[in-house]
DNA sequence: GGTTAAGTCGAGGGTGCCCTCGAATTCTGT
DNA sequence: ACAGAATTCGAGGGCACCCTCGACTTAACC
């Protein structure tokens, strides 16, 4: 899988890590959408580098959001242990805004149409799994709305990054309410 | 109020009929912030002409959306009429987002922060004042959860305009989970 | 018809972002 | 130390949008 071609030449290696640190700052305070110029800038580094680096804004997505949407995993398997349907399907709603909350980028990749990076992708999948499971659960229980689905979470989804954008402070409160409206 | 100076050229009062035509079509049709360029193309106009007629993106909204924010009365007064209480609330919320979703100019001016028009203040906060009355009628009646204010309708309206934009086909889908949540 | 104020036009300058490429630099192995 | 390969740099071209201004055109009034 990792192909490795002759390793990186150390000034190169430094180099690349200021600029995945940069990114991964600078994505999570301003969003996916940062001119890579100021990633650059951050990372002190001509934008000549980095695009030696990182061809495309998609490169760094590839490098930096897999490890954070591994928090997506985490959540999922404590939803999943959770004995109550309910309360494990309303506590993964919860943990999933909270972390998109504390992350404009990560808000950014799960409401907007995915980035063309497989592993961003295929992480994604392994969420909607878990969110999947929780409903099917929810709804076995007879505790969710009938009529319920994958397809409404993800409408969910993209509305909660609009209010986290917005109004950060009030997020938890719009969902509760929505959340609210499901009960069965 | 109208300060009437000397009237239009014949050829300037055909010039501006056709951007206000233009420019009601494309916020339509693209949202507020297409470009003003091509405002002045699809009214065959020089771009010279534009700016000579309306110095800001704001002249336009402010001859345009007071109109069709007209709009907001009629299904504020409508739903006055309604004698009860949650079915006019309800009612209202459901009339005031089909607006929004046929118009994306008048989604992107209720959904952002205010364009600066003062027609346009002044009809969204006669808006605020039919919706702040209704929901006013319906937790009196105790039908509407007791905290609800007007700020959470704020917080909706910003999150039905990011539906809508997203999956326009979802939008009373998901306004009708949310209104479930709503329910005393 | 001639005068002139009003209106029109569009080239062009400014900004912000994207991305490329050749010259200059620096690391690495011998 | 040196050669050669790898890496860095940043000026600069491209694009899309914003907005201005002076030369040209035209409607309006006598």
């Amino acid at each position: 899988m990792v192909t490795a071609s002759r390793p990186l030449r150390a000034d190169a290696a430094r180099n690349r890590d200021k600029l995945l640190v940069a990114a991964t700052e600078l994505f999570a305070e301003r969003g996916l959408d940062v001119p890579l110029e100021h990633i650059a800038r951050r990372a002190e580094v001509s934008i000549g580098t980095l695009y030696k680096h990182f061809p495309t804004r998609d490169d760094f997505v590839a490098q930096i959001f897999p490890q954070r949407l591994a928090a997506l995993d985490v959540i999922g398997d404590r939803a999943l242990a959770e004995p109550d349907p309910w309360q494990a399907f309303a506590g993964y709603l919860d943990d999933l805004y909270a972390l998109q909350a504390e992350d404009r980028g990560l808000n950014d990749v799960l409401a907007r149409d995915l980035p063309n990076a497989p592993e961003v992708v295929s992480a994604c999948h392994r969420g909607a799994g878990h969110a999947g499971t929780l409903i099917d659960r929810a709804l076995a229980a007879g505790v969710l709305r009938a009529d319920y689905s994958i397809a409404d979470l993800a409408t969910l989804t993209r509305a909660m990054a609009q209010v986290i954008r917005d109004s950060p402070g009030e997020w938890r409160r719009f969902l509760s309410i929505y959340v609210e409206g499901l009960r069965a």
